[in-house]
DNA sequence: ATACGTTATATTTTATAAGATATAACGTAA
DNA sequence: TTACGTTATATCTTATAAAATATAACGTAT
């Protein structure tokens, strides 16, 4: 006994588009043409026109561009809204596929199934959370020292408990985040020279409260941190100034 | 544009229960007749047949009993396995409905909608993922101190940043996660005195590498700590011993 | 001007699902 | 024995969806 499931997009009470019709949108766009595409997917040409005009009634923006007539006859094209669409119901696709697949492990236990809720949306205090790829892992007795590939070419190095590699199933080349609280990222002039990572960049903001200031910096590589300091601690710094920001990788937490 | 979605049970890559036929196996129940369960729903008495024998051909145990003659003219009784399927069916669709209407939440705004998927099956690095009730908030300039309550009588001050605080739409009552890196917890023979966190419990395992020891710690309310420390900073614990774990209010974030 | 391969649309045919109707078997109670 | 209201099943009708077919409009290249 298995779990299947499925979603749509809606429009006024309306389907408008499943994994049909987004199928039949990426063979026009292979194709460049209704007919093709319909051919592909085995059903008649009325039929693939009859779902691509109901999607087109309801968009609120086109979809596509035909024209008929010319070389070849005419054809049909995808807006980049279009192609925007696919994307993100690709996306929401995987995690639903992802979801049901948990239900189906979890059976009837009801803790695990209240975990699943639990662990599906996580929300964190944590200011930094950078989308980072893993390069390389290096074991070193109960702790893995991982390193990660920021946007740009900055690299940062974190620290987490070898179980928890184990755990996650973390491997080269997975996508990541890498989980920052602002108040772990110290913003300097000098580098780092005890092992901490130091990145460079510029400030880009200055906020100051009675005991703290938040500082919003712009690395090299095009990552945005914020980083939270006790006043006494500042160095007199202003905004457009180049600095580096340290960071220790025993207080960089892994997301995946 | 709305999303909606559906699952339902398949068996041997037939789909045997959906939101219809728990419906009608429901009415059932409640009726006490397959006859009286198709008018509720305004079915023909063939076809509400045709779908519990679907059902029941498929089912490896028995959903229903089906009597006929005698007084009434018979009737049709759910199993007690029916009534379960029919309660994890139920829990399934609370789970499924949250999940879609998360998505829904997003509308049209792509950088929601990345937010949303960012956030989506996050799974951390960090060892403890404490489940706490929030029962103070004290904002400080930039900062707010949390008071979270975890099981037992233990409590515990996370320091995070007000903004935070706003962006997770965090008040009192609120159950979150209190999540903490392992080598942020130092077990102490003595509480703290510079306001960080001091939780009393027992050791309860302790595994040696070459630099480290992975410390198991159970406080006094029954959470169980896992605690990562450099070798020499180890003050000769065995299992059994009271201690205190003490961690910084900084290096908690939370987790909603 | 003609050919081409499309989009766009209407009409007819076919296939499938749903509904309506009829009826047998059943076993208890009056 | 008869009446009852159910389950169980078959048959026919209707409604709906899908497929097949036919044809017009279109604009460029030859």
């Amino acid at each position: 006994m298995k779990i299947d499931g499925r979603f749509w997009l809606t429009k006024e009470n309306q389907s408008f588009l499943g994994v049909g019709r987004i199928d039949l949108l990426e063979w026009i766009d292979k194709t460049g043409s209704i007919n093709a595409a319909a051919k592909e997917m085995k059903m008649s040409y009325k039929a693939a026109w009859e779902r691509i005009n109901g999607i087109n009634a309801l968009a609120d923006q086109p979809l596509i561009e035909r024209t008929t007539g010319g070389k070849g006859g005419g054809g049909t094209k995808l807006t980049p809204y279009a192609r925007e669409l696919i994307a993100t119901f690709h996306r929401f696709n995987e995690l639903h596929r992802q979801f049901i697949d948990r239900f189906s492990e979890a059976g009837n236990d009801p803790e695990r199934l209240a975990r699943i809720l639990s662990r599906t949306f996580l929300t964190t205090s944590a200011r930094n959370q950078l989308p980072a790829t893993l390069t390389s892992i290096n074991e070193n007795g109960l702790h893995s020292t991982l390193t990660l590939s920021l946007a740009g070419s900055d690299t940062l190095l974190s620290t987490i408990t070898a179980k928890s590699v184990e755990n996650m199933g973390l491997s080269v080349g997975c996508d990541v985040y890498a989980i920052i609280k602002s108040s772990d990222i110290k913003i300097s002039t000098s580098a780092s020279s005890n092992g901490d990572n130091s990145l460079s960049g510029i400030i880009e903001g200055i906020e100051r409260s009675a005991e703290n200031v938040e500082i919003t910096f712009r690395l090299d590589g095009g990552t945005l941190l914020i980083a939270l300091e006790k006043h006494d601690s500042l160095q007199n710094f202003q905004v457009g100034a180049r600095a580096f920001a340290l960071i220790s990788p025993l207080h960089i937490i892994i997301g995946l």
